[in-house]
Order: structure tokens, then C-alpha cells, then sequence
DNA sequence: AGCATATGGATGCATCTGCATCAATATTGA
DNA sequence: TCAATATTGATGCAGATGCATCCATATGCT
């Protein structure tokens, strides 16, 4: 017995659009000169926790990656500048992230841009009511937080 | 101005659950020991082609992929055997793509699994009526066919 | 016809990712 | 207290991706 259309619909538009869209808005940003997408999350994140700042294993289960994605995500952001890895008071095999004022600055320079691409893409195009609508109907979607069977 | 939170959220949904989705299915696959899912959206797109065979610009508009993306995933699916490029009657510069009988028999042989977790993550968890609803709010969100401003 | 330009597809190089494993420190339990 | 195990984060290696460019053929223009 085949599978249903409008599962396959689903399947097939959720996924491409939601590439479609990232890749449009990381276009924007990389036309603006500005770093990729998965920066701006990692700072955003680091810049949230605020001063007490932020375990790598947090970043980990905020951003969508892998340990050794993190490890080498904050390698790229230290090496320009924008992170500092810090020792870590409460166990030393461990350290946390924060922000450099660098790395503040350039948070604060790609959000604009990052913005004005989800206003065009999403804002204009989709009233606040569906937005609503499409946000629930995704959450019933949503696999458990990690891989599973 | 801040940007409208209706705005973020279905920004950050939409591309955390297309994501996430996409690695539970691809999970299945590859803990079924198969080859990873554009493999299977190659091999199909091909199939569906016919005798005719497909040319690898069109599967580069039908796969959400670069030329030289298509390019190499086709180099890895001849390698392996599944498909087969002859050389374009009508442009010498060009070619067209056919499937092996291995390449049908695998085609064949990933689609049960892809089904089933299609079935678990989307259908047992939405009813019909939501997923046509999802799949037309998402359909006004896509992004023009390729990249643009 | 003959040259400029456009198109289909491949590829060298740098970067990024996945996988497996490692080293260092923490925690558990006898 | 000490050994067994678990956890944090890094890393060597192979494979994948992005970018720019290249080659070969097609098309357009004069």
C-alpha cells in the first residue's frame, strides 16, 4: 500500500522549503560580506547566557550539531576572534564560551541583515495569523530533541 | 523596530523540524545500512525519467543541488554501479543518465524504509487535514526557485 | 564562414563534515 | 582508597562541499 500524498507533500515541501529559505537568507548575509548562519546562532547563544557564559555541551543542545561540530565551530570562532574559551571553575576537563567584544560587535553588525532577509521572506509574505497556524502545525512535527529510531 | 516574534518562530521551526526531520529519516536509512537520501532522490528522479534517461541539468533543478554537486553525486552513483551516463545524442557536451538494473533493485530496496519512517514522523503524528494545511502555508514561503537577492 | 560568447559538465584546492578514537578529568562503587 | 566507568572536549583521517576555473561544444552575430 503506497503512502499517502499529502504525507509525501508534507515530507517533500517541508524539507525543501526550510532549505530554500535557510540558503536565502545565508545568501544574504554572505552578499553582505557577513559570516554564515551557524555563526550568528553559536554568538547569538554565547551572547544570551550572558556573563556567566556558556558550556560547549550547551551550545551543543541549542544549535543543531554534533560534539565535535561544536569543538570545531568554536576553533573557527576563536581563531577570529569573536570567542574566548575560558578554563572552566567547576571541572577542569571542561571550559566555558564568551563572548570577545569583537565578538559582540559582529553579533550586533549581521543581525540587521539577518533580519531584513527573515522580513522579506517570511513577514511579507505570510500574515501573522498563518505564521501562528504554521508554527503549531510544525510543532506536532517535531522528531524528539535528537536522533532516535 | 524588533522584529515580529510570530516572524522568528516560524523562521527557527521551520528550519529546526525540516532539519531535524530530515536526519531522523536519514537515520533510518543508514541504520538499515543504505546509501543516504540524495542517492535515493537521484535514483528517482532518474527512474522516473524513463527510457528516455534524464540529462544532469535537469536533475540538478529537480534536486535542491549546485552543478558540481550533481556533477560528483553522480560520479559516486556510477562508481557504485547504480547508474550509468551515455553520451547526449543532441549536444556532445552533454549527457544522459540512466539507472542500472542495480540501480532500480536499490531504488527499490530503500523506498519500504523511507516510507515507513515517513509514516512514523509525518503521518502517524498529523492527521490529513493538517498536512494539507501545512503543505499550503509552506507553499507560499518558498523562496523563488533558486537563489536571489 | 569566422569570431565572440554562452552552455554543459568536470576538477584542483581549500574548507567542512562524519566517524572513530583519544586524552584528561569526574564519578561511582567495592 | 583505588579501580572501573562515564563524561568533556579534541583530533586524524576519509569523504563531502563551495568556489573558481577549465575544457569542450553550441549558438549568435557580423
Amino acid at each position: 500500500m503506497a503512502i499517502d500524498r499529502t504525507t509525501e507533500a508534507a515530507w517533500t515541501t517541508l524539507v525543501t522549503t526550510g532549505r530554500r529559505l535557510h540558503d536565502a537568507v545565508g545568501a544574504r548575509l554572505k552578499a553582505a560580506g557577513l559570516p554564515p548562519l551557524d555563526w550568528y546562532d553559536a554568538l547569538w547563544e554565547i551572547e544570551k547566557a550572558g556573563e556567566g557564559g556558556l558550556r560547549p555541551l550547551e551550545l551543543e543542545s541549542r544549535l543543531l550539531l554534533p560534539q565535535y561540530g561544536v569543538s570545531r565551530l568554536v576553533d573557527r570562532l576563536a581563531k577570529a576572534g569573536l570567542v574566548e574559551r575560558r578554563a572552566c571553575p567547576d571541572d577542569r576537563r571542561g571550559q566555558v564560551l564568551h563572548l570577545t567584544a569583537e565578538g559582540r560587535e559582529m553579533r550586533a553588525t549581521i543581525w540587521p541583515v539577518y533580519e531584513a532577509a527573515l522580513t522579506d521572506h517570511i513577514a511579507a509574505r505570510m500574515p501573522r495569523q498563518d505564521r501562528l497556524r504554521l508554527v503549531r502545525l510544525l510543532q506536532t512535527l517535531d522528531p524528539g530533541d535528537l536522533s532516535q529510531t
